[in-house]
RNA sequence: GGAGGGGUGGCCGAGCGGUCAAUGGCAGCAGACUGUAAAUCUGCCGACGAAAGUCUACGUAAGUUCAAAUCUUACCCCCUCCA
């Protein structure tokens, strides 16, 4: 309907602060110009309502004043994926658009943050009975003659694809066997949508500072309680092996618990991890979000704050 | 003091006469990425070089051999067991 922008998506790697901006933010469109914002969160692991310390929830005392959405909705057993939270996200962005009010997408899962500016293949869900059989048939069959399959089905992807990357073998084969079509055939039929209304914003401060953050995140996080917040989920779920047990910190903290490491090496372990995704993270941005403004430096910083609330006074 | 075991590239750890710049793993660097994405996967990784290649390397020194990380001797240092 117009070309104001209505939407703020601030990305970037784990640790630099985005949760922090995206606070004062909001707090500065209300003080600044009477605006409303609210918060809808883009981080995969967060969508889960467990282990809020492990995966650097924003606290209560943060969040004060401000609605945030897809915090904490899930049980550690649901699982998620790109289509649940594109869908997710943008109804709720266009509720707040009749509302007049803003949305502060925030978060690092660049995959899913991508959807709102791109879109996504309408691919069919696939039910649950049929990924289940394809995997028992993964791992029966031995990999070269798995491939195969593919490849009498779906010769393009079986050819595109590298021969180790499991994940995404499973998923080319399990959309050509339920649809009758390649993946790439379905990928084709993505809808451009054309969005004038988005401003993203990518942080990235530099290499020495993203590895003392990354470590400042693993002491916090120890030092706040993480261990006893992952021995009371562990009593509450034994032997758990659903999605919240990929949250970086998840391994680590279980070895010092049982005092294989020490609380050093924990912190350590912790902090190398989340340097690794971090670097992730930022290829990610810097290849994928392609029309990102990048703000050079972290939330923490007020310049930065600053500059990025002048950007977005322009365009409000 | 006696008896053994060991010292290998940033770390761990294989190799035990040639095919070894040295299997693996970790860490590091770069990258991919369309419904598990805090996931999954790829490449590089002694120095110099675009490459062919050259040089320096397996505790130190000396030796045996056409050839040594691999065998011998001495020395230095670690660890375990007995006293």
């Amino acid at each position: 309907m117009n070309n104001v922008i209505d939407t703020i998506v601030i990305a970037g790697p784990t640790a630099t602060g985005k949760t922090r901006l995206s606070l004062h933010t909001a707090a500065f469109l209300k003080k600044e110009h009477g605006l409303d914002a609210e918060i809808i969160n883009a981080d995969s692991i967060q969508l889960y309502k467990d282990l809020k310390i492990l995966t650097a929830h924003p606290s209560f005392s943060e969040m004060e004043g401000i609605v945030h959405h897809l915090f904490g909705i899930l049980d550690p057993n649901d699982s998620s994926d790109v289509a649940f939270w594109e869908h997710s996200a943008k109804s709720i962005i266009k509720n707040l658009r009749t509302q007049h009010k803003i949305a502060i997408i925030c978060g690092g899962t660049g995959f899913y943050i991508r959807t709102i500016t791109d879109g996504i293949a309408p691919i069919p869900e696939i039910p649950q009975n049929v990924r289940r059989k394809i995997r028992e048939e993964f791992s029966r069959l031995d990999r070269d003659k798995f491939l195969e399959k593919l490849a009498e089905l779906d010769p393009y992807m079986a050819q595109r694809l590298h021969k180790n990357d499991t994940q995404r073998i499973l998923r080319a084969y399990e959309v050509v066997f339920l649809t009758g079509k390649s993946l790439s055939e379905w990928w084709r039929m993505k809808r451009e949508e054309s969005q004038h209304n988005i401003m993203t914003f990518f942080l990235s401060p530099d290499r020495g500072q993203l590895r003392e953050l990354c470590h400042l995140r693993a002491q916090k996080m120890l030092n706040s309680g993480a261990r006893d917040e992952l021995m009371d989920f562990m009593a509450r779920y034994p032997d758990y092996r659903g999605p919240l047990s990929k949250a970086i910190g998840y391994t680590e903290l279980i070895l010092f618990i049982a005092g294989k490491i020490t609380e050093t090496e924990c912190i350590d372990a912790i902090t190398t991890k989340t340097r690794q995704y971090a670097k992730r993270q930022y290829t990610w941005c810097r290849h994928q979000l392609s029309n990102a403004q990048v703000i050079k430096g972290t939330g923490y910083d007020e310049s930065i704050t600053y500059s990025l609330h002048e950007a977005i006074f322009l365009s409000v």
